[in-house]
RNA sequence: GGGGGCGUGGCGCAAUUGGUUAGCGCAUCAGAUUGUCGAUCUGAGGGUUGCGGGUUCGAGCCCCGUCGCUCCCGCCA
């Protein structure tokens, strides 16, 4: 017999009884009845009950065994009597009657206790500095190896759909664009730094340009950026994707069909939204979800009602008209039966988001009540109705403000009603394209600027660039949402090197500029680039939707804290004074930043 | 860089809002217990209330500073 385990602990069911097995695991929980006592033997696999009867030597030994000790187990697989089958357990049946038992090594008591409730978390970050622990909880095991079965299943995916999966470098260097690079320092070459990538935009459109047809690669990148629940600091994954002689519908079709289909395969019962998925304009999300991330499961479309206002007698929404600004209207049924402390809590909710105000009519027992019906008119009132589509018994509430402050506030409203409402439905997977995102926007300052990505192809091309209000030009450029999440970002990309001088002169940049920071693409593109475009959906994300979880860290194996701390190995460190000699590298540090040791 | 929240035995929490010796559950240790399944019962040990200062007759609680964690804004082409 194999010295460790013949069988795994989630394995063993009644027609094994009366075989003599070994198994191998953890000590889960253990129930010491004096003289009968239960071990819960746990590995990867799942859960076995042990039984130490007490005749047996090792009796003794086994009531002081710690908790998460590791032990194997020989003894006969017996079935449990009618009235001690434990239904919850997959391994229920049957039982394992220890005959000998071999402690490998036992454990001091753990800093996290694992036995407990499985939501019964400690804090974050003795769980950080735990990892090895924490990652034995049930929960855990499972969103690691959905993981694992997400990326197989996305690999096997694009490679049947004709995709090579390719390597491009980690060490490579500082893009002039973007978020703050990882610089490492090379010993070669003294004062000189790789950056790591950012992401492997470069790489592919390369890629691209150098006839490889159709790239992916699930991509390692980094950004020296702060973090969020739904973004790691430092290092993520994402399928990054890059496609030949096609056109924004191609990459959508290519994409949907992968995360549609990877949906539907790990859904266990939740709704998938079928292909294709709903395209909406960039424009019409921020003007009905106030949002270019709109979870559309909340059943909420937000409506313009500017123009009802411009003639009314309530002065706080008409002079915010008359400045430029907007009234976007948010409908919800069947709520006018609300006490007035939920439309109390809605207004200060509002507030706390930076409203200045929140309207709101219900419409009710044929009458509309609610504090801004006195300065409407019938008229007004019933334009309103027809606007909104509402009737007795529902409810609109109002954002007034400059129409970017308006949408954000109206759309975070919308986000709160639906959560409040409960409006959301847990078990379905709502996806929509953004497209169309408009190319340039104005800043603080008043210049135009890219208002996302640089290097995507304005629609129109050159003709667009030259013509058209800057701020009108749109973007080949688009984003998939699910459930109110950003999953990913891609474009066509811009492969003409005029369009491409013309469109960072818009932005404020000299040709010379662009030649000195984009020379490597701008010289690859003198020699036949293809028309390519691509997309980059983040595998974290996608499998934190899965796997139901609301922070990243909970489906990665080792995540860093939100200060981009490895707490489990101490990252970042100090170095040796040798190694920095050795890459000519001199502190120079904040005083307050200054500690000594190194 | 800015804002909110939190910090009390190994872990999770409490302390009637400034008042006796800082409690409870789990874990740990000892004892009891032959069908449990987050076993149960009895008992014991374990605390500089993150750290420093201040106010007060008296501080876990109030004030100032500082450190740590977390969520958000900025940032993430």
């Amino acid at each position: 017999m194999h010295k460790y385990r013949t069988h795994t602990c989630g394995e063993l069911r009644g027609k094994d009884a009366s075989v003599e097995v070994r198994l191998s695991g953890w000590v889960f929980r253990k129930r010491d009845h004096g003289s009968l006592m239960f071990i819960d033997l746990r590995d990867h696999y799942g859960v076995t009950q042990v039984v130490i009867k007490p005749d047996r030597e090792f009796f003794d030994m086994c009531q002081r065994l710690r908790f998460e000790s590791v032990i194997t187990v020989t003894g006969i697989v017996t079935l449990r009597s009618e009235d001690t089958i434990n239904r919850d357990l997959p391994t229920g049946e049957i039982e394992l009657v220890a005959d000998q038992l071999v402690v490998d090594c036992m454990a001091e008591q753990t800093p996290i206790y694992l036995a407990g409730d499985q939501d019964d978390v400690g804090p974050e970050d003795l769980r950080l500095r735990y990892r090895f622990l924490d990652l034995r909880r049930s929960k855990m095991q499972a969103n690691i190896s959905l993981r694992s079965s997400v990326i197989s299943s996305l690999r096997k995916r694009m490679l049947d759909l004709g995709f090579n999966e390719i390597q491009t470098p980690i060490l490579t260097c500082s893009s002039p664009e973007g978020a703050r690079d990882y610089l490492v320092p090379s010993r070669l070459h003294p004062g000189k730094f790789y950056a790591l990538p950012q992401a492997p935009q470069l790489f592919k459109q390369l890629l691209m340009v150098a006839g490889m047809d159709r790239y992916f690669q699930i991509a390692p990148c980094f950004r020296d950026e702060d973090a969020r629940a739904d973004r790691s600091p430092g290092e993520f994954y994402q399928l990054d994707i890059e496609m030949s002689f096609v056109e924004q519908e191609d990459v959508l079709t290519s994409v949907e069909s992968v995360l549609g289909g990877l949906f539907c395969e790990f859904a266990k019962g939740r709704k998938v939204d079928e292909l294709p998925f709903k395209r909406i304009p960039y424009r019409e999300a921020m003007l009905k979800y106030g949002s270019d991330k709109p979870d559309l499961r909340i059943p909420i479309e937000i409506c313009d009602v500017s123009d009802l206002f411009k003639e009314s007698k309530f002065n706080a929404f008409r002079s915010v008209v008359e400045k430029g600004g907007v009234v976007r209207a948010i409908p919800v049924g069947k709520i006018a039966e609300k006490p007035r402390s939920f439309f109390d809590k809605m207004v200060e909710f509002a507030q706390s988001v930076g409203s200045k105000g929140l309207g709101y009519l219900i419409w009710e027992d044929g009458q509309v009540k609610g504090p801004i019906a006195k300065f409407l008119s019938e008229n007004d009132l019933k334009q309103l109705a027809q606007r909104c589509n509402v009737g007795s018994g529902d409810v609109v509430f109002f954002v007034s403000d400059m129409a970017n402050e308006a949408n954000r506030i109206a759309g975070e409203v919308r986000v709160k009603l639906g959560q409040d409402l409960d409006l959301i439905d847990k078990n379905v997977f709502r996806f929509c394209w953004i497209t169309d995102f408009p190319m340039f926007e104005k800043d603080d300052t008043g210049s135009v600027i890219f208002s996302h990505n640089p290097f995507s192809m304005p629609q129109g091309g050159m003709d667009a660039l030259e013509k058209q209000d800057p701020l009108s030009i749109l973007a080949y450029q688009y984003d998939v949402v699910c459930n109110g999440v950003e999953l990913s970002s891609g474009a066509i990309r811009n492969h003409k090197p005029e369009i491409m001088y013309k469109a960072f002169e818009i932005a404020g940049y000299s040709k010379s500029a662009v030649e000195e920071k984009f020379a490597f693409m701008l010289n690859a593109f003198k020699f036949g680039p293809p028309p390519h475009g691509g997309i980059a959906p983040g595998i974290d994300r996608i499998v934190m939707l899965l796997a139901n979880e609301t922070n990243i860290r909970e489906v990665i194996a080792f995540p860093m804290n939100q200060k981009a701390q490895d707490l489990m190995m101490n990252a970042p460190s100090n170095v040796s004074e040798k190694q920095l000699r050795e890459l000519h590298i001199k502190l120079d540090l904040p005083k307050d930043k200054a500690e000594a040791g190194i």
